[in-house]
DNA sequence: CCTGGACCATACGCTACCGTACGCATCCAT
DNA sequence: ATGGATGCGTACGGTAGCGTATGGTCCAGG
């Protein structure tokens, strides 16, 4: 019996590095992303990590690689509707980023756009990340025969509206939130213009 | 003839300090605003910081009192509209967040949210300027006949958006990013329920 | 057994930064 | 003019972080 696998090995490889790596770049943002920090929290000296690493620099970028290739696997998944089912996709797709469920994913997505703003490299991957998300988001519309460049703007707002969200503080202003994402929702996937009408 | 005013003093005072930070907090971010480098960017040393202010957090909260009161004042006066003019003065809103005409200002407004992501003392500021800015807003469209309820929704996706968009990196997407924006604000400011329509 | 490679610890030099102590200059009022 | 207050420079100790050098440990294969 091979036990080839099965062996956890406490033992550290370079993608064990990148998650935690990733998790403290959503609680302290890029600046508090130090190798140091991030051997302490996983019991080991830096010994380990300039193993695994060339450099800092060496991690950030599969930080950045990792979190790219993750965000295209979801927003494929998220934006493949049967047919007929387009705008309750568009619909899933909204709740899915605005509500608080996914507050992880919704840190990480801040700490790499405020990162981008200052590294050209993250600014890269953030544009593509961006540009698949718009074109599959589009599609969506299209499907639901919104005319192309509708498309473009009710999608352009959908993206900067859930982004937006995550960084406002509105505890005070409304005591019904949930009511007030539900009409966001609204404004953003229904149109007067939609020809083919579909039940939410 | 009392030269009161016009002598420029080389010397610093505290609000200079104050306004170079946020030039630095715009440019670097929360954690890129060290007292050292600021002082260097003054052509002073820290010897002269350390005698206008406490600490480091001294200066950082100092600056945060100074952009609240910048913008509370900003707010009220945007907001502001003659009688019959208010859909006009949304989309004036729209506009002077949402294009790069004000990117300074959008830097800054981005750093400080990111800051108070971590930071309870900044994220109490935010929501203090979220909740006037909301509140301004909101009367904005309660003006226009829009209900109280769809005017919370409408305002609060004003602000989402604006923030978000700034967020985003698109410039592959749409070539018109013009009309995306004015179509984005025709969907943000118009509605099929406002009974005292306007012209734009 | 032993040897080489994978993985990690330890120790070091270097830089950037915080905050303090203290000294020096400039200005203004008495 | 002079002495105190204001505004800043200089020097220092201390911490945190980057990257390197080097040695130790464990394990597989011969």
């Amino acid at each position: 019996m091979e036990n080839v696998v099965n062996k956890p090995r406490v033992q550290l490889d370079r993608d064990a590095w990148v998650v935690a790596a990733t998790d403290v770049l959503a609680e302290e943002g890029i600046a508090g992303l130090r190798v140091e920090v991030l051997a302490k929290r996983l019991k080991v000296t830096k010994g380990s990590f300039y193993w695994h690493f060339q450099d800092r620099r060496d991690l950030l970028m599969a930080v950045l690689q990792t979190w790219r290739d993750g965000r295209i696997r979801d927003i494929v998944k998220q934006t493949r509707a049967d047919p007929g089912r387009e705008l309750e996709q568009i619909y899933y797709v909204i709740d899915i980023y605005s509500t608080s469920r996914s507050r992880r994913g919704a840190m990480i997505e801040l700490a790499v756009r405020d990162w981008a703003r200052r590294d050209p490299e993250a600014a890269a991957i953030v544009a593509e990340v961006d540009d698949i998300r718009l074109r599959c988001a589009r599609d969506l519309f299209l499907a639901c025969g919104v005319p192309m460049e509708e498309a473009s703007s009710r999608c352009m707002l959908l993206y900067a509206y859930v982004f937006g969200i995550s960084l406002m503080i509105y505890d005070k202003f409304d005591s019904d939130v949930a009511r007030v994402k539900r009409d966001i929702a609204d404004l953003i996937a229904q149109s007067a213009n939609m020809t083919k009408r579909q039940s939410a």
